[in-house]
DNA sequence: ACAATATTGTTCGTATACAAACGGATTTTG
DNA sequence: CAAAATCCGTTTGTATACGAACAATATTGT
């Protein structure tokens, strides 16, 4: 027989860990208004990659074929990316930040690293290292 | 002017904390394909509290009024919970776990525990305390 | 008592997130 | 070389997640 007392939901990893990204989506949202987290994700990649397939900016940001689509979809009809055929493979399809995106993001560092900042302010700076570690850790 | 380097996209807060959520998902649907963590998190407050209105079960499990409307709308249909106007206050939509919502939510409960259990399993004891420790503290 | 305010639930729009299925292109393998 | 397997991008369907606006109801302040 279980015993049905001893969980409680409120400190389970997965309920914890849900909160702890709400935080920092709010904190996000606050200081980058213009950008999803995931669409400053693909920006930065592609700045620090240069041109790249879409399913490989895909697993480079961890996001999955479906909504990899989507994210850049929405970048290319705001035109902070462009796309093109590759010749050698027809099935890919190669993304780039456009200068516009370039820009926007290089706009957006330095609110990008006050959210890092900001969403890790109530640690100390050995806490910070732990903390990212572990969740590293169970990655 | 602003270093640009120095901004490593998945060494990021925001980026870890994505993906150790995303890690989480996965497991919890190998381990519990027949709820979503949301649904399982109402459910799992709905069997602790007894009768509860709809706003203030989103309060509970950390969900907006849209977001827990969703969640009971889809618990509803399958049966899972039932609904009933409040009579002293006619905004007020009071919501219960049924039989089979209870029996659902019995029957899952050594898998939710498998679940934080196998999210975690590769931190010791100490570790794991630490994390959701410093998760806490940042929410 | 009554006007201002707040709360409850609903709806709409946008944006992840992922499974599953698909057609087409490429690569691997027997 | 042909069959099998893999990979590419796409689409559909479901489920969070939340801002914003809304009507109905309750509560508060004067």
């Amino acid at each position: 027989m279980p015993d049905k007392s001893s969980y409680q939901l409120t400190r389970q990893v997965g309920y914890i860990l849900r909160r702890a990204n709400q935080r920092h989506l709010t904190i996000f949202a606050d200081l980058i208004p213009t950008l999803t987290p995931t669409q400053f994700a693909a920006l930065a990649k592609l700045c620090e990659l240069g041109s790249v397939s879409q399913n490989e900016l895909g697993r480079q940001t961890a996001m999955d074929a479906a909504t990899i689509k989507g994210v850049i979809d929405r970048l290319k009809k705001r035109q902070l990316v462009t796309t093109r055929r590759d010749t050698d493979d027809q099935r890919r399809l190669f993304i780039e930040a456009s200068q516009q995106g370039a820009e926007l993001y290089n706009n957006t560092l330095a609110a990008a690293r006050k959210i890092s900042e900001r969403t890790l302010q109530t640690l100390n700076q050995a806490e910070r290292k732990t903390l990212l570690e572990l969740l590293t850790k169970i990655t």
